[in-house]
RNA sequence: GGGGCGUUAGCUCAGUCGGUAGAGCAGUUGGCUUUUAACCAAUUGGUCGUGCGUUCAAGUCGCACACGCCCCA
């Protein structure tokens, strides 16, 4: 439906009569009340209290909300902090103003001033002695018991879905608080919080596609960022020994219920530590938010409960297909050509030139991450796909690297850095040889991050978080879309 | 990329075998005025996602497209 089609709705064009009478009256969008109190501030105080002493304490409050219920003289306003009833008898009132309560409609914006008191039912309520409509809502609020729950709408305009479903307000406060507790968190361990670029030269930090922009001035190609890797370990360099970034990343991939080209990730990077004491660190940060927000260690998510009092699995990548894949037999993981046979066997789909190493990892993706529930560290990934981490001493064919996975979802992904610039240039070139012959994921080659690496890189571990998918698990919600305020939607079709 | 389901009043939804489009809420008018999904009476409101086709006749059957949701790759 157009806008056109819209504005010639009778419901809206009744409220816009309302709104045209107003006008010729008085300024139609006054911003000069000033509101005192909040509903759930008044609740706080004056719940306890008896009808009686309310009526002798004489309490005055003046509060602003949105009318979402009418039941005769009853209003009840919702505000930032919740819901507060007035009660506005059209009776107690001069003709002009009993006319003006009756051009109240559903969703529009008053001020109130009055006195607290109890109804015969025992609600804390407010008796409007002067009121004054503050905004005129021209469009009719979704069904007032069932609210908005076509999942298009509630993503498209979701100031009506915020408006309507508590459940909603309720996922993005909590999203909030716990981006709060995180900030919080990394800054009682001394981490400081730095911001590096969105727009960069050259893409890097994650096997990804990027999005391309391009800078008029300059005439130059830039990329959003896939990841802030590369610059946050330019800041260890640096000599910032403890950094976090909070912030977007951007992937040029399709959308799905655990998907959206802009997400929200966190990244930090510790100097002297190893991969061990960040998983010691992420299983710690999990069950503090799960405190935080739920005041338990469980989480139910999907069907599933997690602990987060209890230590997370830890199995490597091998040991994973050996348990999930139900592999007796060892001597499997020794070549690309039996790992190729596996894969096969398992009627997995991969290429035939891919490397032994990102084989494994697909038999990982397409067999075992979906069917680990339980909070789990796979260790001991291979080096082909590890661009970036660190090469295991004892075993030159993994890295010191770890993935958390929770309800079959990626979780966080994190390794113990490769300081050492000749081996950092030489998986670059790797990346690169990878890219001519196709892969449009694989990494450019960042020479000035080989030039910071021959600077010296302190021994560093690091490790990215994926928000949203955080977000999701500790408000129970199925696709990333519910914890995404403006989710990206396609176009909607323009029936001209 | 493949499959399934959905799209009807502002919102939430019915709509039988193809035969003049229904309800609740919201809205409008009046009543009531300490209610609690307030209540009582009356009443307005439709490009049935878009397009093409089959038919005497399409919300309903067929095809295509758009958007959304779910599953699979």
């Amino acid at each position: 439906m157009t806008e056109e089609n819209q504005d010639e709705n009778k419901l809206i064009a009744q409220r816009r009569e309302k709104l045209t009478a107003i006008r010729a009256k008085r300024v139609a969008f006054p911003n000069d009340f000033v509101k005192e109190d909040t509903s759930s501030d008044l609740i706080k105080n004056h719940e306890a209290k008896t009808k009686k002493e309310l009526d002798e304490l004489a309490v005055t409050a003046v509060i602003a909300g949105r009318i979402i219920r009418m039941r005769g003289p009853f209003v009840v306003l919702q505000d930032g902090s919740g819901q507060m009833q007035i009660y506005i008898n059209n009776k107690s009132y001069s003709d002009e103003q009993a006319e003006e309560i009756k051009s109240f409609d559903l969703g529009d914006i008053i001020g109130v001033h009055g006195e607290m008191f109890k109804t015969g039912k025992g609600e804390l309520t407010l008796r409007a002695a002067t009121f004054e409509l503050l905004t005129k809502s021209l469009r009719p609020l979704p069904d007032k018991h069932k609210g908005l729950t076509d999942t298009e709408m509630r993503y498209r305009q979701r100031y009506v879905d915020l408006i309507v479903n508590e459940e909603s307000r309720k996922i993005f406060q909590t999203r909030s608080r716990i981006m709060r507790f995180i900030r919080q968190y990394f800054e009682s361990l001394d981490f400081m919080e730095v911001e590096t670029p969105m727009m960069q030269v050259i893409p890097g930090g994650a096997t990804a596609r990027p999005f391309i922009t391009h800078h008029n001035a300059l005439d130059q190609e830039m990329y959003l960022r896939v990841a802030p890797e590369l610059f946050l370990k330019r800041l260890v360099v640096g000599g910032f020994e403890r950094v976090f970034e909070l912030n977007r990343n951007f992937r040029n991939e399709g959308l799905s219920t655990r998907h959206n080209p802009e997400f929200t990730m966190l990244e930090f990077y510790q100097a002297y530590a190893r991969y061990q004491d960040l998983m010691d660190l992420t299983e710690n940060l999990f069950r503090k938010i799960a405190i935080d927000i739920g005041g338990s260690s469980k989480v139910s998510f999907q069907g599933s409960e997690y602990d987060f009092a209890e230590p997370f699995a830890r199995l490597s990548v091998t040991d994973s297909i050996r348990k999930y894949c139900s592999v007796a037999d060892d001597t499997v993981f020794a070549s690309a050509e039996s790992v190729a046979a596996l894969a096969n066997s398992l009627e997995v789909n991969f290429d035939e030139n891919w490397s032994k190493g990102k084989i494994l990892m697909e038999i990982f993706d397409q067999k075992v991450e979906a069917q680990i529930d339980q909070p789990t560290f796979i260790t001991e990934y291979p080096i082909e796909v590890s661009p970036l981490a660190r090469r295991n001493e004892e075993n030159p064919e993994i890295t010191d690297r770890f993935e958390l996975i929770i309800g079959g979802r990626e979780l966080a992904n994190g390794f113990s850095e490769l300081n050492d610039p000749e081996d950092q240039a030489e998986r670059f070139k790797e990346q690169v040889a990878q890219k001519d012959s196709g892969d449009s994921e694989a990494m450019h080659f960042d020479q000035d991050y080989v030039t910071a690496l021959e600077y010296g890189m302190p021994p560093t571990a690091g490790e990215g978080i994926g928000i949203d998918r955080l977000v999701m698990l500790f408000t129970d919600s199925a696709s990333i879309k519910d914890v995404l305020l403006f989710p990206h939607m396609r176009p909607q079709q323009d029936p001209t």
